[in-house]
DNA sequence: TGTTTACTTGAACGATCGTTCAAGCGATAA
DNA sequence: TTATCGCTTGAACGATCGTTCAAGTAAACA
């Protein structure tokens, strides 16, 4: 055993990040990793077996990322934060911006089966994630009661899926700033009504 | 000429859509416009050329699209229209719920430069396109005169850019018409201040 | 009429893709 | 000691990638 597994995960998750998955080429892998292909293919089988390792650890990062927010004394301030910290990092880590996993949905359908469900179910514990902290915030009373609970993580998600899109080819962050600023506002503000 | 312009435009777009500008195999594009590569590389130069011709011609679409909702009669309702028709359509167009353009920033480090640019620009198009709806709206006091035009532009067009990220894993449209409601309600209400 | 030009054909090129495999290494168990 | 096992090596595989090119076609112009 002669590479660390986390190691490992952390260096490709970098790559994967950086290029999406069909970019980095095995080639680009076995570099990052200082590997042989022989290595990585006993180890996780194919490219597609270690994008799926990457991804899980991804999610289980940011899961408990989330869960932290949730804890906080004040989640809607730990919200605020959470956001500012994935969106506005430095130019170095740019590629960090934009989520690994709305990355990887864009290329969905170059991925194998696996890796695919991988994605999708990480998508709905972050979706879980993202529910907790809206809830937190109703107890906390930082949110009215009547929120609706589940719509508002959707919707809180997709504010989030749309500002790290966004956030990627922005270059002012006071812009972005703004952006979150709004996504806090409307998140305290009215709800449509489900009939229609 | 044996073959139309517009017409291969139009059938490259459909690929280049599904499946991204790097799943798009030179084969796949033959098979795609019943062109052997010759031909094509003759009128196109380059994968990447072709490419850029279909991302001008589409921003050129969408723009065009955009102009008729800010020149109609309630801007409002006729934006609501345009968000609802991009994302809700027919389960075997589910592709074009991702917006092109969107799609390809994904990959925008696997496109060659003039095709980069081309992205790029285009969605300046766009957010120009967006505000123009925004100060229409105003003109015809849909909006509060004091909305801030250029960060209510950046705005919307996050919007629309996240909720085609979502409408695309998102099954049930009456979710994603929610979401929809939510950005009218939003557009309507509190922004936030500059200084910070 | 011959010349030019834009377009078309399809075989073929070199490069790169993900992957395989025989061989070797070092630690553990019998 | 010997056998086994997980891991490592690096050359090599077949497939596919974007692209080229010599040759041919048809319309436009001289």
């Amino acid at each position: 055993m002669k590479y660390d597994h986390n190691d490992i995960i952390e260096k490709a998750t970098t790559l994967f990040w950086r290029r999406g998955f069909h970019a980095a080429g095995m080639r680009d892998i076995q570099q990052a990793l200082d590997m042989r292909p022989g290595s990585i293919y006993a180890r996780f089988q194919s490219k597609e077996g270690l994008f799926k390792l990457v991804i899980e650890q991804y999610a289980q990062n940011s899961a408990e990322r989330l869960k932290q927010v949730a804890k906080a004394e004040s989640p809607l301030n730990a919200l605020y934060s959470f956001f500012e910290t994935a969106l506005t990092g430095p130019d170095e880590q740019r590629y960090m911006r934009q989520c690994l996993l709305v990355k990887s949905i864009a290329e969905l359908e170059l991925i194998g089966d696996i890796a695919k469900k991988a994605v999708l179910e990480s998508m709905q514990t972050l979706k879980a994630g993202f529910r907790n902290i809206i809830e937190a915030c109703i107890e906390k009373g930082e949110l009215p009661k009547h929120t609706p609970t589940s719509t508002a993580a959707e919707w809180l998600q997709n504010q989030f899926v749309g500002l790290r899109a966004f956030a990627l080819l922005q270059d002012d962050n006071q812009t972005t700033i703004q952006m979150i600023d709004k996504v806090i506002i409307d998140l305290k503000g009215q709800w449509p009504q489900k009939t229609h």
